[in-house]
DNA sequence: TATGAATGAGCGTTCATTCAT
DNA sequence: AATGAATGAACGCTCATTCAT
């Protein structure tokens, strides 16, 4: 019979991480140390290390957490059945000052830090793999109904907009704002698109 | 007068340097502890200190001597009058296997560590400006000879193309290896240049 | 009127005391942590902690109840009637294969914690007391019977082969195993029994 | 060039393991704290850990210290040209207040500890071997000077005589005293030697 | 009676930095 | 100019113990 309920456990993973998360971003991975995070999360040294058994894995666990948050943020800008540039300017909007934007350093930080953990490196691929599908499957749609230019290599180009986003991304959180409108041009300009 | 002369010190300096960031590129600036540069370098604590005050002054050296290195290299891929997918190649190249291959984990954590250290974020956002200045002038000379299509917003694309690579940089780094190809392909297709 | 029997009280204690015995036979008082044994036993912290105030108190518990076996097996090495020789062989065998073997781990852990617990020094003391009067008694019926030499000094004997066994734990414990044989010639050759 | 002398090296050395052995034999190898030892060296814990990389190797260092302590203390008593009981009586007495006093707790702890640290285990094995040789070797001696009974076992002997001496560490460090001469008339009465 | 989540002091260890030589 | 022994604050983590349920 358990001494609380698997939802008070969950509740408790969900305050780690978020806690966790919240140091990370605002410090890095590295600069950010455990007593950080037990005073962010309210909670003592042994309550943190019952949920996660190291910082390396703390670590890990943020790190799928922010990356799989990328997914319904695409699938969402690529619902709303817009042009390429109206979905990459949902993505940006997203990333700029949306529910993604929280997790942007984080994503830096996974990005630095996949050179030195493997288990990183590998969480980070499978997750742009899945992103470079989902991109492909968007232009495959709008290719088939007119929207971008025939004949446009979609494997390629698929991989050019993740980059693109990428790029998006440590700019954002190096430079501190990069307009929206920008990216929007930046887009409608090289794509010639409506 | 000098016990040792300048020259001496200068190549010292750089001994260090060289030392450092071949730690840093391997390890992250966070996992290389000083005594890790002492040995890379050959030399004491003492020494290194005589250089260098201290770590973070350390890694904003590295920083600019890496970032200070993407400018010649853009030069060089822009002197070399092919069409706009030509020098996205050469630069692509230059960072895939070229003299900034040995860098691009160093990008990376500049980028990363720009969230938290402001020095190194203005030293990022200027060398992110004389980047963006220069693609821009590229791009007026080829819309100048006709070789990008009429009407193309130079400034939106000379942000695009600069997001583009460092999208490259971390697909690069984190995939362990995109072929340069299709990067080619994925310009080619979006710009549908020659 | 109590809610569980007496007797299931006393099983569960005895629960604990042999998952505890096992686990600092096999790595030591210190090296055991109290979740080592919380596992081992089967139970948790606080039903642990119910019969048990602390590690210190469990500590002694597990030395009182080990020291209390050598007296039974003195008691029955010495009733069998054979002479000094076969009293040791007898004892030797316990301790490297019998009953005994189990505990002998633990016996030198309670003398080498003996130096920081006087509670636990008072324990082998008292043991070693009771111990030294069984042997002497032996002696002194073997003399009567002319099974040792005449005139051997029976508290100085005592002692000697109380040190005897004692080095010889130490001996099994250090070197893995020192064949019985030998110690039944060791005793011969001084002795010189039959 | 060294900055300072490996003469100096060396007396850091010999002062932590002082250091350490004072605090292992007052509180045993796991009481003991790298705190306390720094404290009892009057060191930081950099400059301990410069001369020791780590605890247990620490440990490691004071057992082959003590343990090989034993050999001259052996070695000065068997010169004596004294009989068997005049051997023992010295040997006693140097374990009871002599050189060896200090380290008693030690031995203890080594053999307590062998359980768990084969390399520790190792260190005593070989030193009980070593002084298994010198005992053999010292009662052909006395074999040879008809100083101990024609037709001794010295193989036996020697181990008995050894488990006699361990078994007089553990008393001593247990019972806190027990009086030399009864080792002498221990010895005595069962050797039956002048 | 029994559970097990939570505590927090304290552990062994590292490492940026200093300074006597 | 260069050394490297020494410092000590701070790190990640453990574990004996408690107590609400």
């Amino acid at each position: 019979m358990p001494k609380v309920s698997q939802e008070h456990l969950e509740r408790r993973r969900q305050q780690i991480l978020d806690a966790a998360a919240g140091c990370f971003a605002r410090q890095g991975f590295h600069a950010t140390s455990m007593q950080d995070i037990f005073a962010a999360a309210g909670l003592s040294a042994g309550a943190v290390y019952r949920y996660f058994p190291s910082k390396t894995e703390l670590i890990r666990a943020i790190a799928a957490e922010a990356l799989a948050q990328a997914l319904p943020a695409l699938d969402s800008a690529a619902g709303q059945d817009a042009g390429l540039p109206g979905v990459l300017a949902a993505l940006v909007a997203e990333l700029g000052a949306g529910r993604l934007a929280r997790l942007r350093p984080v994503f830096l930080q996974v990005w630095a830090e996949a050179v030195r953990d493997e288990e990183l490196a590998k969480l980070a691929r499978s997750t742009l793999g899945l992103l470079l599908a989902r991109i492909r499957v968007l232009l495959d749609r709008l290719a088939g109904q007119g929207r971008i230019p025939p004949g446009t290599d979609t494997d390629a180009a698929a991989w050019l907009i993740l980059a693109l986003l990428q790029g998006y991304v440590i700019q954002l959180t190096v430079l501190g704002d990069v307009p929206p409108e920008q990216v929007r041009a930046s887009a409608a300009a090289l794509l010639r698109q409506t």
